[in-house]
DNA sequence: TTGAAAGCGATACCAA
DNA sequence: TTGGTATCGCTTTCAA
């Protein structure tokens, strides 16, 4: 904060500010273009190995960072690929997805960022991510509207990927449709000549985007049959399940979707502790085939999410940026499996 | 649409180049000082009011969106907190932890940017987070040392925290010591009347991290009782837990502390396969208090783990970068109490 | 009230 | 093989 760069060296003490390119050709005797030759390996310019070794020592003496804003700044691109952040952490499986994702998109020598989404919501968040000038976004949910996908691209995002139930126009999507989760589960049931389903559908608002349209989809999977739905509410409490199980023999269900694996945990314990048989009384489907579905007795039933590998996707992005043009791709990449096993 | 900027006008197509303030102020027939004056709503200087519409007509029309870089390149500082983001996701603990810090630090006006880590490792990776400037650098466990935080600091990083088992020289510490769960448990447990204790270390190497402390502190928790300790390594499947379940008898152990409420989980289904009485022959407990646990019978005892608020380590941040002369803090945060449930 | 111009740090062209 | 220099987009003095 003492000694101002650019200036002759003094021998102020204090905090150094932070060293830049033209310090580093300062100290190695050489111009800041032979420096930055020598940091970023130019092949088309030779320089010889004593300077080389000059550079790099002054460069290792001065702890020299690049300043990556500089560098896009002069570039006129980056190499960042953004993703906004769930709000709230959305369960161990979009966990791993984005995990693996990083690391293809890595391979392919992208920077991942996770964009920590503010209050801003919507078409007002686009803004946000556009000063970032990232190469592409990746934005999951439905918060992206058309015109925050054209805000994006005219900032120079040269791919712009939702994953989310629908398209949005000028975007590429990797359509996740929910409801087709639903509707397996739905026909899973059937199937199995229950005709009154109940569907859990968390309250917690956080979830809505995905319970929606697993009730949807349910919905779906049952119109025209005779069979009827019936759409139960479920906190993420014991108590709440207790309540809803005290009042399960009155409600007349044959089964139940419970959204996911957890809810069906909770449920089930609740219906078994008030003496409900599972599958008997009442089958029990979950989703999402976590590991503690098959830990429970009866070994619970579920509908297996098949998303895309992140290699998959990385691949897209890559296409996509290296062809900004092309007409944006959809691909549908939800897959629903049942997994039948002893609830239902 | 057709017109390159900062160029003569030309015929040619092809995607329109990203608007810059020169061509906001063009179009508004003002200077590109007048234009930042504008949208920035400087303070120390009054623009007109037909000029200031002018500016702001021209800046919607264009999709005028600023550039982050530049920005930040000529203000000499930014408002991002980095954080690396943990190579396989964490758990719902850690998730909500970091939903909450990235809401507090948003409410200061920081912009929370969870950095994808890629192939480096260590002090490799800081100077890749250093190369992109964050006013503060949050790093969970124990990657970053002493020189990885040099490096930052001399990078214009007014605050790094680690999050983790250890002090950093020069480094805040929000201590959160995985020692302090397996002690509580192994206590916990011995209190209970039982000498010989298991304590399951999850054989997936991401967890390192967590087990291996885990286990220490349940160790040094008995050290000179006279109990003893059995490390009990398990994979993440049935199979291998039915293979511990069948060598269980074997082993003569009275209580197993199983790492968390999950692998509490997966061990207590195979023991019960097999025929062990919880908590008769064995006592079992688990650690983080998930929901899971309450659901299990009998009702699994765990150890509840106590993160810090995201609103205090947010404010601890804020402090450091207000004050970045400061001598570092050392908090110690990770609160461990046993709840005792009917498995212990 | 507005404009001209100097940089922030890095890179790549053109000369030497 | 190396150096000078214009440039990326933006902010902020200083002058007018």
């Amino acid at each position: 904060m003492v000694q101002i760069p650019n200036t002759p060296p003094s021998a102020s003490p204090g905090p150094r500010s932070v060293p830049t390119s033209a310090d580093v050709a300062r100290l190695a005797g050489v111009s800041r273009a032979t420096v930055s030759y020598v940091l970023n390996n130019t092949s088309t310019v030779r320089i010889s190995e004593p300077t080389r070794r000059r550079v790099l020592d002054a460069a290792r003496e001065l702890g020299y960072v690049p300043h990556a804003a500089a560098r896009s700044l002069r570039a006129g691109h980056s190499r960042m690929v953004l993703m906004p952040s769930p709000a709230a952490p959305l369960g161990p499986l979009y966990g791993r997805f984005v995990s693996e994702l990083q690391w293809a998109l890595g391979r392919l020598d992208y920077t991942v960022v996770q964009y920590g989404t503010t209050a801003a919501r919507g078409d007002e968040a686009a803004r946000a991510w556009a000063e970032l000038r990232p190469v592409a976004v990746l934005v999951p949910g439905t918060e992206l509207g058309p015109q925050g996908v054209s805000l994006l691209r005219r900032s120079g995002a040269r791919a712009v990927v939702t994953l989310g139930p629908a398209c949005v126009d000028g975007a590429h999507a990797l359509l996740m449709d929910q409801a087709a989760v639903g509707h397996a589960a739905a026909a899973h049931l059937y199937a199995r000549g229950r005709r009154r389903i109940g569907v859990v559908v968390p309250r917690d608002p956080a979830l809505e985007t995905f319970s929606r349209p697993r009730l949807d989809g349910a919905r779906d999977a049952l119109r025209g049959t005779g069979a009827e739905i019936t759409e139960l509410p479920l906190a993420w409490t014991e108590e709440d399940a207790a309540r809803l199980a005290a009042r399960w023999t009155g409600l007349g269900l044959d089964a139940v979707f419970t959204y996911d694996d957890e809810y069906a945990m909770l449920l089930m314990r609740a219906l078994q502790d008030t003496g409900v048989r599972i599958p008997e009384d009442t089958a029990v489907i979950g989703a999402d085939d976590l590991m503690l579905g098959r830990l429970l007795r009866p070994r619970l039933s579920t509908v297996r999410v098949e998303l895309p590998s992140g290699a998959d996707l990385a691949a897209l992005v890559d296409r996509a940026v290296r062809n900004p043009g092309a007409a944006p791709e959809t691909h549908r990449v939800l897959g629903a499996r049942v997994v039948r096993r002893e609830s239902t």
